[in-house]
DNA sequence: TGCCGGGTGGCACCGCGTGCCATACCGTGA
DNA sequence: TCACGGTATGGCACGCGGTGCCACCCGGCA
């Protein structure tokens, strides 16, 4: 692990380059895991991965950043996500879908992210990095909900900033409560269904506010009939005519 | 403001203490708004106030803290509010007055706080390190959350640990908006009372989930019918989903 | 007077992060 | 096949943040 990897012969020189910063990483997850992250020198992860000191830094912008590798290119991911949304769909679901690319990129390697769990819970200098990372996406998901809740149905006024702010904070929350509980319990089990289940409840506890999207209970908020006509009551009138919108949609797709 | 500060005759040594970390704190200040925050070393900052080097880091822990020298302090603070709070008050209501705490902090000088806002943003490292901060605010009363939601009327079952960091994510994403509002309209008005306003439009919003305390109006902002329930029926089945959805919209609104 | 403890100054040291330049490698075109 | 330009790398030096260590000063106390 510590030896220099040679080159493999079909791979180009971007794909070399690839291959360097993921031995780094790697090489700075075993240094850390083992013997502990301030005793562990950028000298040392260099020369485990096989590079010169000075190439671990064209890779990595600090020594830190060796630990979440992945969060730069997930930014981008959950920026796309965001702007190649349906433009029926409702903001909050979007911003949903893109904390789940958040979500998944934690759950597409289990055992590391596991084992980089215990060093952010141990070492603060790698927490607070965590925790500025996280907070660049809930500042992306405040940015989208500021331009798109004037175009929804709903109007609150000069509130709109306040909540465009406290639901992407609600929905960072929802996300990082079940990767945390996910993680503590060692990485086991569906936590993307976790997560889905975590933005129902919320759903179902402030939903009567911008939340929208869940069915309303009783009645089904939306009967298609076969004879040619649509008919669709709503029993609760307090829900947000954004709301109202989102569950009439939902039916007619079913339909 | 460079020169070194003369004891005053009637400090004691504790006292005294204080004074050089305001020192340092303000020549940390200075320097940073005059001549940018990477172009500034602590041998500078340290020279302006008078002291050594090596007591500049007696002090602070380091280089960035010295721009807030006071989050320390208001931890201890907003804990101790936290733990005095009286038995019978809502625990979100408690949470409320801690950060409320935080904000006072701010609005105690309106015109360093605004400096600090402008280095703030553009300076990464001093970004990251106030996220981080806040970050310390929303533990406290996440923790507070979990042991006060079961002891509430309330009964969500497992979902309590959830909602609990939704519902500390939330006020402290209120304080974060009205904040930097503040912020950026020079530090001029009544900060704590445009809180209180926020405090309210988000119970309005999301009132009927655990936000407690404060009653959900009769009818919301947002409601449509005065019925109490909404009809709607579309005639022609064979239109676009799309042309279906407008004409809903349109109804809805005309309401 | 001697002692004691906390704050300080000064020094040395480690390690992170960057600028700079020479070098090796790879793809491209003649 | 060779020359060439762009790119990744190695190696070196430097500045600076942060820490450990020791000597010093100074106020309090017996």
């Amino acid at each position: 692990m510590a030896q220099p990897v040679k080159p493999a012969r079909t791979s180009s020189a971007t794909a070399q380059r690839h291959r360097v910063r993921q031995d780094l990483a790697a090489a700075a997850m075993h240094l850390f895991a083992s013997q502990g992250y301030e005793a562990t020198t950028v000298d040392e992860i260099a020369a485990a991965a096989g590079v010169a000191r000075r190439t671990f830094f064209r890779h990595f912008r600090s020594k830190e950043e060796a630990i979440f590798p992945d969060h730069d290119d997930t930014l981008v991911r959950v920026g796309e996500v965001l702007e190649s949304a349906e433009p029926h769909e409702h903001p909050l679901d979007t911003v949903c879908r893109g904390i789940t690319e958040v979500l998944r990129m934690y759950a597409e390697a289990p055992e590391v992210s596991v084992e980089r769990y215990r060093l952010t819970r141990e070492i603060p200098i790698l927490r607070e990095r965590e925790i500025a990372s996280v907070a660049r996406y809930e500042r992306l998901f405040t940015r989208y909900l500021l331009g798109h809740f004037d175009e929804s149905a709903h109007r609150d006024g000069d509130d709109d900033p306040l909540l465009a702010e406290v639901a992407a904070s609600a929905v960072v929350a929802a996300h990082n409560h079940v990767l945390r509980r996910w993680l503590r319990a060692g990485g086991k089990g569906d936590v993307e269904a976790q997560l889905d289940h975590a933005f129902v409840v919320i759903k179902d506890t402030f939903g009567t506010g911008i939340g929208g999207g869940r069915a309303l209970p009783a009645a089904p908020p939306a009967t298609v009939s076969t004879t040619g006509e649509v008919v669709i009551a709503v029993a609760r009138t307090n829900a947000s005519p954004a709301e109202v919108m989102r569950t009439i949609e939902k039916a007619l797709k079913g339909a």
